[in-house]
DNA sequence: TTTGTTATTGCAACTCAGTTGCAATAAATT
DNA sequence: AATTTATTGCAACTGAGTTGCAATAACAAA
Protein backbone atom coordinates (compact mmCIF):
# COMPACT_ATOMS: atom_id res chain seq x y z
CA UNK A 1 0.00 0.00 0.00
CA UNK A 2 1.40 3.42 -1.05
CA UNK A 3 3.90 2.88 -4.09
CA UNK A 4 1.29 2.17 -6.72
CA UNK A 5 2.15 1.60 -10.66
CA UNK A 6 0.70 3.13 -13.37
CA UNK A 7 -0.07 0.19 -15.30
CA UNK A 8 -2.64 0.26 -18.09
CA UNK A 9 -5.24 -1.30 -16.14
CA UNK A 10 -4.91 1.40 -13.33
CA UNK A 11 -5.37 4.15 -15.93
CA UNK A 12 -8.10 2.40 -17.82
CA UNK A 13 -9.57 1.93 -14.37
CA UNK A 14 -9.60 5.67 -13.06
CA UNK A 15 -10.64 6.66 -16.62
CA UNK A 16 -13.88 4.68 -15.91
CA UNK A 17 -14.22 7.00 -13.08
CA UNK A 18 -13.03 10.25 -14.69
CA UNK A 19 -15.38 9.30 -17.47
CA UNK A 20 -18.85 8.88 -15.61
CA UNK A 21 -18.13 10.93 -12.63
CA UNK A 22 -20.56 8.88 -10.74
CA UNK A 23 -19.96 6.59 -8.44
CA UNK A 24 -19.17 2.60 -9.81
CA UNK A 25 -19.57 -0.65 -8.39
CA UNK A 26 -17.89 -3.11 -8.75
CA UNK A 27 -19.70 -5.62 -10.70
CA UNK A 28 -20.35 -2.97 -13.08
CA UNK A 29 -16.97 -2.34 -13.51
CA UNK A 30 -15.71 -6.01 -13.90
CA UNK A 31 -18.35 -5.58 -16.76
CA UNK A 32 -16.83 -2.66 -18.48
CA UNK A 33 -12.98 -3.90 -18.24
CA UNK A 34 -13.42 -7.28 -19.17
CA UNK A 35 -12.11 -6.91 -22.27
CA UNK A 36 -9.10 -4.93 -20.83
CA UNK A 37 -8.33 -6.95 -17.50
CA UNK A 38 -9.27 -9.61 -15.17
CA UNK A 39 -11.80 -9.95 -13.00
CA UNK A 40 -9.16 -10.08 -9.98
CA UNK A 41 -7.35 -7.30 -11.31
CA UNK A 42 -9.87 -4.92 -11.25
CA UNK A 43 -10.73 -6.04 -7.11
CA UNK A 44 -6.80 -5.66 -6.86
CA UNK A 45 -6.09 -2.25 -8.31
CA UNK A 46 -9.91 -0.52 -6.50
CA UNK A 47 -8.38 -2.22 -2.92
CA UNK A 48 -4.76 -0.58 -3.86
CA UNK A 49 -6.28 2.63 -5.01
CA UNK A 50 -8.62 2.82 -2.05
CA UNK A 51 -5.58 2.47 0.23
CA UNK A 52 -3.86 5.53 -1.43
CA UNK A 53 -6.57 7.72 -1.11
CA UNK A 54 -7.39 7.82 -4.64
CA UNK A 55 -11.08 5.89 -3.72
CA UNK A 56 -13.49 5.29 -1.08
CA UNK A 57 -15.77 2.78 -1.13
CA UNK A 58 -19.36 2.07 0.74
CA UNK A 59 -21.79 -0.57 0.34
CA UNK A 60 -24.66 0.23 -1.85
CA UNK A 61 -28.95 -0.91 -0.88
CA UNK A 62 -28.08 -4.21 -2.42
CA UNK A 63 -25.45 -5.35 -0.59
CA UNK A 64 -22.63 -4.73 -3.92
CA UNK A 65 -19.47 -2.24 -2.88
CA UNK A 66 -19.40 0.86 -4.59
CA UNK A 67 -16.35 3.35 -5.74
CA UNK A 68 -16.06 6.33 -6.01
CA UNK A 69 -13.14 9.27 -6.89
CA UNK A 70 -11.71 10.94 -3.34
CA UNK A 71 -11.75 14.67 -3.89
CA UNK A 72 -14.33 15.32 -6.43
CA UNK A 73 -17.67 17.34 -5.74
CA UNK A 74 -18.57 15.95 -2.12
CA UNK A 75 -16.10 13.28 -1.75
CA UNK A 76 -13.25 15.80 -0.01
CA UNK A 77 -10.79 12.90 1.20
CA UNK A 78 -11.87 13.61 4.79
CA UNK A 79 -11.02 10.99 7.81
CA UNK A 80 -12.89 9.17 10.71
CA UNK A 81 -15.59 11.02 11.41
CA UNK A 82 -16.81 13.30 9.06
CA UNK A 83 -17.84 10.58 6.05
CA UNK A 84 -20.18 11.86 3.50
CA UNK A 85 -23.62 9.76 2.55
CA UNK A 86 -23.94 8.11 0.10
CA UNK A 87 -27.47 8.62 -2.56
CA UNK A 88 -28.99 5.63 -4.49
CA UNK A 89 -31.65 5.54 -6.98
CA UNK A 90 -34.44 2.55 -6.22
CA UNK A 91 -35.35 2.65 -10.13
CA UNK A 92 -32.47 3.16 -12.00
CA UNK A 93 -29.30 2.17 -9.34
CA UNK A 94 -27.44 5.12 -10.31
CA UNK A 95 -25.68 6.17 -7.05
CA UNK A 96 -23.70 9.62 -5.72
CA UNK A 97 -21.55 10.99 -3.21
CA UNK A 98 -23.32 13.80 -1.78
CA UNK A 99 -21.60 17.18 -0.16
CA UNK A 100 -23.59 16.78 3.10
CA UNK A 101 -22.01 16.65 6.48
CA UNK A 102 -23.64 14.54 8.84
CA UNK A 103 -24.26 15.27 12.17
CA UNK A 104 -22.65 12.95 14.35
CA UNK A 105 -24.49 11.39 16.92
CA UNK A 106 -23.35 10.41 20.64
CA UNK A 107 -24.18 7.62 22.09
CA UNK A 108 -23.73 7.01 25.97
CA UNK A 109 -21.10 3.97 26.67
CA UNK A 110 -19.55 4.40 22.83
CA UNK A 111 -17.00 5.34 21.15
CA UNK A 112 -18.09 6.03 17.52
CA UNK A 113 -14.96 5.49 14.83
CA UNK A 114 -16.93 6.01 11.66
CA UNK A 115 -20.25 6.67 10.23
CA UNK A 116 -21.49 5.14 7.00
CA UNK A 117 -25.34 6.36 5.70
CA UNK A 118 -26.96 5.21 2.61
CA UNK A 119 -30.14 7.52 1.41
CA UNK A 120 -32.37 5.18 -0.55
CA UNK A 121 -34.59 6.81 -3.29
CA UNK A 122 -35.02 8.71 -6.27
CA UNK A 123 -33.32 10.77 -8.55
CA UNK A 124 -33.90 13.52 -10.20
CA UNK A 125 -34.40 11.47 -13.54
CA UNK A 126 -36.56 8.85 -12.09
CA UNK A 127 -38.83 10.85 -10.20
CA UNK A 128 -41.15 12.80 -13.31
CA UNK B 1 -46.50 -12.74 3.89
CA UNK B 2 -49.19 -11.96 6.08
CA UNK B 3 -49.80 -16.00 8.28
CA UNK B 4 -47.04 -17.24 10.06
CA UNK B 5 -47.87 -20.42 11.59
CA UNK B 6 -46.03 -21.07 14.55
CA UNK B 7 -43.56 -24.14 14.01
CA UNK B 8 -40.92 -24.99 16.06
CA UNK B 9 -38.29 -23.62 13.89
CA UNK B 10 -40.11 -20.25 14.30
CA UNK B 11 -40.57 -20.36 17.72
CA UNK B 12 -36.62 -21.52 18.12
CA UNK B 13 -35.33 -19.20 16.18
CA UNK B 14 -37.54 -16.22 18.11
CA UNK B 15 -36.29 -17.33 21.41
CA UNK B 16 -32.67 -16.89 19.97
CA UNK B 17 -33.79 -13.03 19.59
CA UNK B 18 -35.46 -12.98 23.45
CA UNK B 19 -32.41 -14.71 24.97
CA UNK B 20 -30.26 -12.37 23.68
CA UNK B 21 -31.81 -9.14 23.39
CA UNK B 22 -29.69 -8.26 20.20
CA UNK B 23 -29.34 -8.15 16.70
CA UNK B 24 -28.10 -11.32 15.45
CA UNK B 25 -26.85 -11.96 11.90
CA UNK B 26 -28.02 -14.54 9.38
CA UNK B 27 -24.74 -16.32 10.15
CA UNK B 28 -24.69 -16.17 13.73
CA UNK B 29 -28.40 -18.10 13.64
CA UNK B 30 -27.40 -20.71 11.25
CA UNK B 31 -24.59 -21.54 13.53
CA UNK B 32 -27.06 -21.47 16.58
CA UNK B 33 -29.28 -23.53 14.94
CA UNK B 34 -28.26 -25.70 12.86
CA UNK B 35 -28.90 -28.79 15.05
CA UNK B 36 -32.87 -27.62 14.85
CA UNK B 37 -33.09 -26.56 11.06
CA UNK B 38 -31.85 -26.33 7.66
CA UNK B 39 -29.81 -23.12 6.85
CA UNK B 40 -32.60 -22.64 3.99
CA UNK B 41 -35.07 -22.60 6.80
CA UNK B 42 -33.74 -19.90 9.33
CA UNK B 43 -33.24 -17.59 5.65
CA UNK B 44 -36.65 -18.20 5.09
CA UNK B 45 -38.13 -17.56 8.04
CA UNK B 46 -35.69 -14.45 8.54
CA UNK B 47 -37.56 -13.57 5.25
CA UNK B 48 -41.15 -14.16 6.92
CA UNK B 49 -40.94 -12.11 9.97
CA UNK B 50 -39.48 -9.51 8.58
CA UNK B 51 -42.58 -9.46 5.93
CA UNK B 52 -44.54 -9.41 8.95
CA UNK B 53 -42.95 -6.62 10.49
CA UNK B 54 -41.82 -8.54 13.16
CA UNK B 55 -37.86 -8.65 12.69
CA UNK B 56 -36.07 -5.61 10.55
CA UNK B 57 -32.78 -6.45 9.09
CA UNK B 58 -30.22 -4.18 8.09
CA UNK B 59 -26.23 -4.82 6.76
CA UNK B 60 -23.30 -5.16 9.27
CA UNK B 61 -19.99 -3.26 8.48
CA UNK B 62 -18.99 -6.78 6.95
CA UNK B 63 -21.96 -6.71 4.59
CA UNK B 64 -23.57 -9.12 6.50
CA UNK B 65 -27.20 -9.20 6.97
CA UNK B 66 -28.27 -8.91 10.25
CA UNK B 67 -31.98 -9.08 11.87
CA UNK B 68 -33.51 -7.51 15.28
CA UNK B 69 -36.48 -7.75 16.91
CA UNK B 70 -39.27 -4.33 16.50
CA UNK B 71 -40.68 -2.88 19.02
CA UNK B 72 -38.01 -3.56 21.24
CA UNK B 73 -35.79 -0.94 22.93
CA UNK B 74 -35.15 1.61 20.39
CA UNK B 75 -36.74 -1.04 17.27
CA UNK B 76 -40.07 0.48 17.62
CA UNK B 77 -41.64 -0.67 14.77
CA UNK B 78 -41.67 2.55 12.75
CA UNK B 79 -42.12 2.85 9.04
CA UNK B 80 -40.38 4.62 5.74
CA UNK B 81 -37.91 7.45 6.96
CA UNK B 82 -37.94 7.54 10.76
CA UNK B 83 -35.76 3.93 10.92
CA UNK B 84 -33.17 3.94 13.76
CA UNK B 85 -29.41 3.46 13.36
CA UNK B 86 -27.54 0.50 14.42
CA UNK B 87 -24.27 0.25 16.08
CA UNK B 88 -21.26 -2.51 15.75
CA UNK B 89 -18.69 -2.89 17.68
CA UNK B 90 -15.52 -3.25 15.99
CA UNK B 91 -13.99 -5.50 18.16
CA UNK B 92 -16.03 -7.52 19.37
CA UNK B 93 -19.08 -7.64 16.33
CA UNK B 94 -21.77 -6.68 19.22
CA UNK B 95 -24.52 -5.40 16.81
CA UNK B 96 -27.76 -3.44 18.66
CA UNK B 97 -30.72 -1.04 17.75
CA UNK B 98 -30.18 2.58 18.97
CA UNK B 99 -33.31 4.48 20.18
CA UNK B 100 -31.69 7.77 18.53
CA UNK B 101 -34.11 9.89 15.79
CA UNK B 102 -31.90 10.43 12.41
CA UNK B 103 -32.58 13.81 11.35
CA UNK B 104 -33.41 12.84 7.66
CA UNK B 105 -31.38 15.34 4.91
CA UNK B 106 -33.21 17.14 2.29
CA UNK B 107 -31.69 16.74 -1.01
CA UNK B 108 -31.79 18.93 -3.65
CA UNK B 109 -33.72 17.34 -7.05
CA UNK B 110 -33.59 13.94 -5.11
CA UNK B 111 -36.62 12.11 -3.34
CA UNK B 112 -35.61 9.98 -0.18
CA UNK B 113 -37.54 7.12 0.83
CA UNK B 114 -35.25 5.29 2.99
CA UNK B 115 -32.12 6.24 5.23
CA UNK B 116 -29.58 3.35 6.90
CA UNK B 117 -26.74 4.81 9.16
CA UNK B 118 -24.77 2.32 10.66
CA UNK B 119 -22.27 3.40 13.44
CA UNK B 120 -19.36 1.37 14.12
CA UNK B 121 -16.88 2.07 17.00
CA UNK B 122 -16.39 0.49 20.06
CA UNK B 123 -18.76 -0.98 22.62
CA UNK B 124 -19.05 -0.08 26.46
CA UNK B 125 -17.23 -3.65 27.25
CA UNK B 126 -14.24 -2.85 24.46
CA UNK B 127 -13.68 0.84 25.78
CA UNK B 128 -11.54 -0.15 27.85
C1' DT C 1 -60.14 -36.48 16.18
C1' DT C 2 -59.95 -37.33 11.78
C1' DT C 3 -59.48 -35.31 7.24
C1' DG C 4 -58.10 -32.04 3.85
C1' DT C 5 -55.62 -28.00 2.55
C1' DT C 6 -51.56 -25.64 2.03
C1' DA C 7 -47.70 -23.38 4.49
C1' DT C 8 -43.37 -24.96 5.84
C1' DT C 9 -39.28 -27.72 5.76
C1' DG C 10 -35.03 -30.58 4.28
C1' DC C 11 -32.09 -31.50 0.93
C1' DA C 12 -28.91 -30.98 -2.57
C1' DA C 13 -27.57 -28.40 -6.08
C1' DC C 14 -26.87 -23.89 -7.51
C1' DT C 15 -25.64 -18.63 -7.89
C1' DC C 16 -22.67 -14.98 -7.64
C1' DA C 17 -19.58 -11.51 -5.49
C1' DG C 18 -15.33 -11.68 -3.99
C1' DT C 19 -10.64 -14.14 -2.85
C1' DT C 20 -6.26 -16.75 -3.44
C1' DG C 21 -1.86 -19.18 -4.93
C1' DC C 22 1.26 -19.20 -8.27
C1' DA C 23 3.75 -18.65 -12.39
C1' DA C 24 4.31 -15.19 -16.07
C1' DT C 25 4.75 -10.33 -17.16
C1' DA C 26 5.82 -5.57 -17.11
C1' DA C 27 6.80 -1.15 -14.45
C1' DA C 28 10.34 1.35 -12.46
C1' DT C 29 15.00 1.83 -10.73
C1' DT C 30 20.17 1.18 -11.39
C1' DA D 1 20.21 -3.09 -20.83
C1' DA D 2 19.86 -5.60 -16.62
C1' DT D 3 17.65 -6.20 -12.30
C1' DT D 4 14.17 -5.96 -8.97
C1' DT D 5 9.67 -6.55 -7.55
C1' DA D 6 4.87 -4.91 -8.18
C1' DT D 7 1.27 -6.37 -11.01
C1' DT D 8 -1.45 -9.47 -13.75
C1' DG D 9 -3.98 -13.73 -15.71
C1' DC D 10 -5.73 -17.83 -14.78
C1' DA D 11 -8.26 -21.25 -12.71
C1' DA D 12 -9.85 -22.96 -8.77
C1' DC D 13 -11.90 -21.79 -4.59
C1' DT D 14 -14.91 -19.54 -0.67
C1' DG D 15 -18.98 -18.45 1.60
C1' DA D 16 -23.42 -16.06 2.02
C1' DG D 17 -27.56 -16.56 0.23
C1' DT D 18 -31.14 -18.83 -3.17
C1' DT D 19 -34.09 -22.32 -5.48
C1' DG D 20 -36.95 -26.41 -7.07
C1' DC D 21 -39.18 -30.08 -5.48
C1' DA D 22 -40.91 -33.75 -2.84
C1' DA D 23 -41.99 -34.78 2.03
C1' DT D 24 -43.96 -33.04 6.27
C1' DA D 25 -46.58 -30.64 9.65
C1' DA D 26 -49.75 -26.60 11.02
C1' DC D 27 -54.21 -25.46 11.19
C1' DA D 28 -59.08 -25.11 9.80
C1' DA D 29 -63.19 -27.51 8.85
C1' DA D 30 -66.10 -31.27 9.49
Amino acid sequence: MGIIRRTKSVKALLNEFVQTKMALSTMELVERLHHQMNKSTVYRILERLEDDGILHSFTGKDGLTWYALCNNDGCSQLHHMDTHPHFQCRDCGKTECLSIRIPIPEVAEHRIDSVSLLLVGRCADCIS
